[in-house]
DNA sequence: GGTGAAACTTCTAATAA
DNA sequence: TTATTAGAAGTTTCACC
């Protein structure tokens, strides 16, 4: 794992791509009077430390017609389960996270389905994982993500 | 909000951007046998219907010294409050996601932090709030993300 | 480390089919 | 709607600070 520490420009950079994955490397020079090579050495730099994985759209679920977001806490039977039953429920499309926790909940997932109906059969399917002992289910009725932004912003005052 | 109807090749086409944002048009045209411009054109009409929201990077916070991750269920004195408390958890930069819910909690947020002590200051941050009641803490030991990818296969599927 | 310029690749909009 | 194309724009490499 190669060591590094990111600087003010990188900060800037990821901050710019983090809104805009597209944003050309010469704008990005342009904003923070550097040369575009230099954008694209410490953007590879990055890509190779690892810090940047990847970049993915974000799409609006709600158009597609995928409006409904559950949050769902799974009991199980015994916990030397869990592997087993995380394995079953990365089957299922529709559950778009899960967290192996302490608390409560042995296993706790987010879902993301077309309606109530839709949400039913998926927690079925995750009632009927064997190994499942009994599930808890919280809907979300309205969602506000925090901008990625803000949390690098207070990440990059620490470093 | 304008009528979108999204056939194979839009779909083949998120497909390959979800995985990487900045796969260029030639490439996408070459694998799909159509013309770049014509991916451009699709895209772009994708932008304007409101499907395509904006593009993201994605991060290791992990390698950033974030690899703390809690989910904190809230509970208000009054459900009237939700969206005075709503307004000051957006104002902590690492919760990264809030919900209304249905269910046990009135909000449920997800936590980004350095570690035990850093989540417990932000918890207690969270409990601070006027008018929560008290909270309940998950700690996610180990988190499972499913690929975009897959649940846009399911719903393309179904479409 | 960073730069600036050259060579190469990609984008985009207009036109044509 | 899709394809083509050509000029504009962006990327990437490299010799040189």
């Amino acid at each position: 794992m190669a060591k590094f520490r990111l600087d003010e420009v990188d900060h800037q950079i990821l901050d710019i791509l983090i809104d805009n994955t597209r944003t050309p490397f010469t704008d990005i020079a342009k904003k923070l009077k550097i040369s575009a090579g230099t954008v694209h050495v410490r953007v590879k730099k990055m890509e190779e430390a690892g810090i940047i994985v990847g970049s993915s759209l974000t799409l609006d679920y709600k158009k597609l017609g995928y409006a409904f977001i559950a949050y769902v806490g799974v009991f199980l039977q015994k916990t030397s389960q869990t592997k087993f039953v995380l394995e079953r429920i990365n089957e299922i499309p529709f559950v778009t996270v899960a967290h192996v926790t302490t608390g409560k909940f042995n296993i706790f997932c987010k879902i993301r389905a077309k309606d109530t109906e839709h949400a039913k059969q998926i927690i079925f399917e995750l009632d009927d994982i064997e190994g499942v002992y009994r599930t808890e289910t919280m809907i979300s009725l309205e969602e506000s993500l925090n901008d990625k932004k803000r949390l690098m912003h207070s990440i990059f005052k620490e470093l």
